[in-house]
RNA sequence: GGGCCGUUAGCUCAAUUGGCAGAGCAAGGGACUCUUAAUCCCUAGGUUGGAGGUUCGAUUCCUCCACGGCUCACCA
């Protein structure tokens, strides 16, 4: 047996070492996955509690814990040994003294490998430097590891590694769990933000027959008993506007959209969007709401308003900049209003700043492309960008006066288009027109079942979308979107190793 | 999909011009009753991502493949 241990592989070694310990425990009477381990507190809840507790004070009170989490590093000295224990969040040194445990606990510890789970009885004191310490008097396994975790002062740095095994990010980058958990604060913020402006949350499907709301291709699958085709959705526009059709005037949808698209540091197939149409509002109000919306969560989620990004920071502080598309490429570029007079001479200054497939582009797509090889990378701080062509925004609102530009904005932080807005486009004949424009373009079909909806009568809308994901990345200075969602999209790891 | 870069022990990283593949942590054995990246002594651990090629000799040079990173394209 011992000879056929040393043939083997470096990490089967290791298994096995543990998984003799793990035989040991059991020859010993000890169950290394027992049932249940009740416990009344955490890890991080103790820290909290005594935090302010003198040396002096716990010596005269010796208060009793009981308490369970993962083994992260031991420090032994003979008869004696110091350990950390952790909830996954924080840590709390253990101090171990043969003469203190019964024979069995100082045994079962003997036989403990770092990343195992354990329950620890003892009393709350601090050591002579000072750190608050369990002296542990009864010690049980509550769960063998029987791998090892990455090392404990590097973690691990291996960015495959990181993504596909997220449970070892978690466990050993802080940097990491932070991250999630300050999504997790900015996605409650914005519910808590939406339910108090009086917006009710719904669910729409995930699954449609004909994938509107945007233009980017489609995922498909098919529903055997209904013998029908359908199509992850790419955004939940459609079906929110028809809530509002029915009298929901203020709704909103924090959910997955799927889009069969490239991968980026800025692009994952999935992604989480916060969609929100507000009866009776148009885009502007929408400026408004958006600017407070987003600085309330950035200051819960980040506790100020100038954050860190990459080697700048972004001034979240209102009133944020608003203007309109052309102005910005006027603004941010060397082209002139000259340069956008006329289709030759918008081709030729595309041709300048290296747009491609110039002649495929519709004016208005290509008055979008000069914005973004010229002005987007620049909108740091955060700004609405204003008045786009009707070509590129089937859903949206002419303004008064100009049918061609539309009452839609979008918005750029960081360089990273964040948010997009319209005043909703609420005239079915209208939009039919739309719809029958975009499709003799090649680009999508007529929705009646939406245009039935929206002829029953539509209130003035405004309407949004928000990436959740680039909030996140913009609010934690991650530069790439990967970072920021628990399982981004790889490629399956060849099975052969 | 294109271009460039990367892949060395369980983890974090070295390796000169193509010349015996190393260290720290983790692991195994030993010492140690206030340490905290504990310390000290000893031991073991490698198909250098995979398959070919060039060469007396390949972690190193070449080709193909896999996966990843960056970037370009696609994403109204």
């Amino acid at each position: 047996m011992s000879e056929a241990t040393n043939q083997q592989q470096p990490i089967e070694q290791l298994i096995a070492n543990r998984l003799a310990k793990l035989d040991e425990l059991r020859r010993l009477g000890v169950e290394p996955y027992p049932t249940r381990y009740r416990v009344a507190e955490s890890v991080s809840d103790v820290r909290r509690r005594f935090a302010g507790a003198s040396t002096e004070g716990l010596e005269s009170d010796r208060p009793a814990v009981r308490l369970a989490g993962r083994l992260r590093s031991v420090r032994g000295h003979g008869k004696v040994s110091f350990a950390d224990l952790s909830d996954g969040a924080e840590q709390l040194q253990l101090y171990l003294r043969k003469s203190d445990l019964d024979e069995t606990s100082w045994k079962v510890f003997s036989l403990l490998d770092l990343g195992d789970f354990i329950g620890v009885e003892g009393t709350i004191f601090r050591t002579r430097t000072g750190e608050l310490s369990v002296a542990v008097s009864r010690l049980e396994v509550l769960a063998k590891t029987v791998r090892p975790l990455p090392e404990k002062y590097h973690g691990l740095a291996d960015r495959e590694a990181r993504a596909r095994q997220r449970y070892l990010d978690l466990l050993s980058n802080p940097e990491s769990r932070a991250i999630f958990e300050t999504r997790s604060r900015i996605v409650s913020g914005i519910r808590r933000f939406l339910d108090g402006a009086g917006f009710v949350e719904v669910e729409t499907p995930m699954m449609q027959p004909i994938p509107g709301g945007a233009s980017a291709r489609p995922f498909e699958t098919h529903h055997n008993t209904l013998d029908l085709d359908l199509y992850l959705r790419i955004a939940p526009e459609l079906y929110l506007k028809r809530l509002v059709v029915g009298g929901m005037e203020r709704v909103y949808e924090i959910n997955r959209n799927f889009r069969n698209e490239g991968i980026s540091t800025r692009h994952n197939p999935e992604f989480t969007m916060l969609e929100f149409y507000w009866a009776y509002a148009d885009y502007e109000l929408l400026m408004d709401f958006t600017e407070e919306m987003i600085t309330t969560v950035a200051e819960q989620a980040t506790g100020g308003l100038v954050v860190p990004w990459g080697d700048r920071t972004i001034d979240f502080s209102r009133p944020w900049r608003r203007l309109t598309l052309r102005d910005a490429i006027l603004e941010h570029s060397e082209l002139t209003e000259e340069d956008l007079s006329s289709r030759e001479r918008m081709e030729a200054a595309a041709e300048r700043v290296g747009v491609l497939r110039i002649s495929e582009r519709s004016d208005g797509k290509l008055l979008e492309e000069l914005y973004e090889m010229t002005a987007e990378p620049r909108m740091i701080d955060p700004t609405f960008i204003m008045d786009y062509p009707r070509d590129i925004s089937p859903l949206t609102k002419s303004k008064p006066g100009n049918p061609e530009v539309v009452e839609r904005f979008e918005l750029f932080i960081g360089g990273l288009e964040v948010a997009n807005a319209y005043t909703e486009l609420n005239d079915p004949a209208e939009q039919r027109r739309r719809f029958e424009e975009q499709a003799a373009a090649g680009g999508g079909v007529v929705d009646e079942d939406f245009l039935l909806a929206i002829e029953h009568g539509m209130p003035p809308t405004g309407g949004e979308g928000v990436g959740i994901d680039r909030l996140v990345m913009l609010l934690t200075n991650q530069q790439s979107i990967r970072d920021v969602i628990l399982f981004p999209q790889l490629r399956p790891r060849d099975s052969q190793g």
